[in-house]
DNA sequence: CGACGACTTGACGTGTTTCAAACGAGGTGG
DNA sequence: CCACCTCGTTTGAAACACGTCAAGTCGTCG
């Protein structure tokens, strides 16, 4: 089994920009290895906010597992616009692919520590490395179960349904609790449930109006109502 | 190996109904037993028009493999929206699911024929059946491409744009020919895409007018320009 | 204190849905 | 063999949800 500390972590609020402020897509990103494999193959790196991880196009092989901060994985098509696939938090892995190249591309949200793994290590090898296979096996399923969830929303619901969704998807990610820090920005939100960014922050108002939620502050939200939420969200 | 054997035969366009004509989700179905396996824990079953393969809830543990015909899947909203996840056609394999039971239920569009297998007999059992654990792990796979590939059609995509890359998805599946017969009617379609039937038929009559597509009938059309079809799919 | 990025709010435009009616092909019964 | 019924599809007109464009506010950083 892969380690599973430092899982759970609260999520990240520092929002300050730690290298290249205002600047997106600098590459060679600011990679720090901190700690060799101890488990493995395991190498954890440190991602700056709005830095890359990997990029559509460049060979797969390579697993992560999210140690802290939150990661997008989005694809951007030829006019621009850009969908997100998946939010990746504390014990969260991500970056696997059916063949042997990326067809995302992934960014660290805020300052992210990952733990990478050779997916060869742990796919390879006949009957060796059984639990680490299945683990892969699971990274495998619980894609598939988020794709297809998002799919849904993404398919049949109003701009409402999904923002409630979203949130509920959000605290359920976390401590179990009721209070939900978001990483991410109101675009990011958008981009991952098919919206602009003005119908997202109007569809929280509403929440707000509602009783749903509070909004103490822009990236902080209380479910104060995950009954109504749950109801509209179906 | 799996049997690869009576794979990419024509689509179906027979749309008699065969049983309880106009009557749908009537069960349990006509369900006939045609040949035991030979292959490993392979069976083989008839399903009429419109009859349900497995329904949500169930317990899963088997895998499908269609012979001929083709087999929708879907979940149902609360309000009764329904969003079809895939569509399968002959020698396409569907039923895994993440933990031991159905999220989705899966429907025969036209008369339909598949063989299934006990995912036990394909996973389980350590280093055993080497072969057969390979194959489950391509089934994963190309369910996970697939999905990520829907969910970026529904999430970024103009109504056009859907139905462009859906009749390019479908044509794909072929024998790689320019003409397409298909097996579904508009409202499955439709729900394929996140779109009212109404829409994706105003689509096709403008892809018509575009001519970038000929439609002789309904079911049966034939992309005369590919290379306009592929532009605004993206 | 000024500037910048993130977010909110408003007014307006439009693509898609909704509601409704008509059409066409296939099958059935007279 | 023709009339009729049914189901799937097409087409039209009107309503509406969300997108677009544009200010304006808030909080943080320099």
């Amino acid at each position: 089994m892969l380690t599973q500390t430092a899982l759970q972590q609260a999520p990240y609020t520092d929002t300050r920009p730690v290298v290249a402020p205002s600047m997106r897509r600098e590459r060679p990103p600011y990679r720090e290895v901190v700690s060799a494999a101890k488990e493995p193959a395991g190498m954890t790196m440190s991602f700056a906010r709005n830095t890359e991880i990997f990029a559509e196009g460049e060979p797969s092989g390579t697993i992560y597992k999210v140690v802290s901060g939150a990661v997008r994985v989005y694809k951007i098509l030829s006019d621009g616009r850009r969908q997100i696939s998946a939010f990746h938090l504390p014990g969260d892995m991500f970056g696997l692919e059916p063949d042997d190249q990326h067809h995302f591309s992934a960014e660290a949200i805020v300052p992210t520590k990952v733990t990478a793994y050779k997916a060869s290590s742990l796919f390879a090898g006949g009957a060796r490395n059984d639990g680490l296979r299945g683990e892969l096996w699971d990274v495998a399923m619980k894609s598939l179960a988020r794709s297809q969830e998002h799919l849904l929303l993404l398919g049949r619901k109003s701009a409402l349904e999904r923002v409630a969704a979203f949130l509920l998807e959000m605290v359920g990610r976390g401590e179990g609790n009721t209070a939900l820090d978001l990483p991410m920005p109101r675009h990011d939100i958008a981009d991952y449930l098919g919206l602009t960014l003005e119908t997202v922050s109007r569809m929280l108002a509403e929440l707000k109006a509602m009783a749903a939620i509070r909004l103490p502050s822009a990236r902080h939200v209380e479910l104060t109502d995950m009954a109504a939420l749950r109801n509209m969200s179906a």
